[in-house]
DNA sequence: CGCATTTGACCGGCGC
DNA sequence: GCGCCGGTCAAATGCG
């Protein structure tokens, strides 16, 4: 419950800036994924400002999906993800009771990309993952060189995270509230105007994320899914990869909406099945 | 023994 | 100009 996922809709909310914004990250807010882009690089740190064009995705993971992990407990545990993350740095935040914990993609040498794990300060049941990479960085795609990624199954934590986002993805109406993604458009209008574009997915955006449910992915190249490629269209199946997952997803309620968003990103995946995909942001 | 994590120090931008 | 603060570095430590 405090997880949120078994609620109707938690995935809705208008935050943009967790660092600056704290009010935001869960208080009165459930609990949700952001993405922006520079756009927290000039809040308040100054490496930030040397990193014009760092592209960030926010995203808010319910910490109960990590309880059941060895950080179970840590202060600032990293919801793990499909990649392999290592960390580097953890700092207390003003204003906030928990640290922020640094990470950096610990495979492909020289890898820019990073996230910042933390507890919201006002929803201490969530962690705050921010994903940052830098533009125009040559990453290796996943099916090529992310060879560490790959490395790594798909988690319960990843699997959260990615229904946080299809949840986000989901809504048609343009009176959903959810915020998908600053980007760079301060208008809510023309937010929407891409969201429907794009379908809410764009592989920009969620590049990094639809080939793992991509049939070259890595994900389905597992004996499991390659079993039966209708996999795609059930995230309980795919997701079934590991008992832990299973326990943990017995409480998302809204996983047959989610499998209605995989289809579809599927169907625009192998249409357009060619982006070079990254842990980050997934740009070009 | 190798690798990941921890943790204090340092750096650099921003606000006052 | 100074202090604050977020982000990063790197040595020390722990673990498998």
């Amino acid at each position: 419950m405090d997880g949120g996922f078994s609620n109707a809709n938690p995935f809705v909310s208008d935050q943009e800036d967790l660092e600056t914004s704290p009010e935001n990250s869960g208080g009165g807010s459930p609990p949700s994924a952001i993405f922006t882009d520079s756009k927290m690089a000039s809040t308040s740190s100054p490496k930030r400002s040397s990193r014009r064009g760092v592209q960030k995705r926010v995203v808010s993971v319910p910490i109960r999906d990590v309880e059941g992990s060895r950080y179970k407990g840590e202060t600032s545990a990293p919801p793990s993800d499909s990649w392999a993350w290592r960390k580097y740095g953890q700092k207390p935040i003003k204003g906030s009771p928990y640290p922020r914990g640094y990470y950096r993609c610990s495979s492909s040498k020289g890898c820019p990309a990073r996230k910042q794990v933390e507890r919201s300060r006002l929803d201490p049941t969530m962690f705050v993952v921010t994903y940052s990479c830098e533009h125009n960085h040559p990453w290796p795609t996943l099916r090529n060189n992310n060879h560490h990624h790959q490395n790594q199954p798909m988690t319960a934590s990843t699997a959260i995270e990615v229904a946080t986002i299809i949840n986000h993805a989901l809504p048609n109406s343009k009176d959903d509230p959810m915020v998908l993604g600053s980007q760079s458009e301060p208008n809510p209008d023309e937010k929407f105007a891409n969201l429907d574009k794009e379908s809410l997915m764009t592989e920009a955006e969620f590049g990094w994320f639809s080939d793992l449910l991509s049939p070259t992915s890595t994900m389905l190249d597992s004996p499991i899914l390659s079993e039966d490629k209708t996999a795609y269209t059930d995230m309980t199946m795919i997701f079934s990869m590991r008992e832990e997952d299973e326990s943990l997803f017995a409480d998302l309620g809204e996983l047959p909406e989610c499998s209605m968003v995989f289809r579809g990103v599927m169907e625009r995946e192998e249409e357009r099945r060619r982006c070079s995909l990254t842990p980050c942001c997934g740009t070009t």
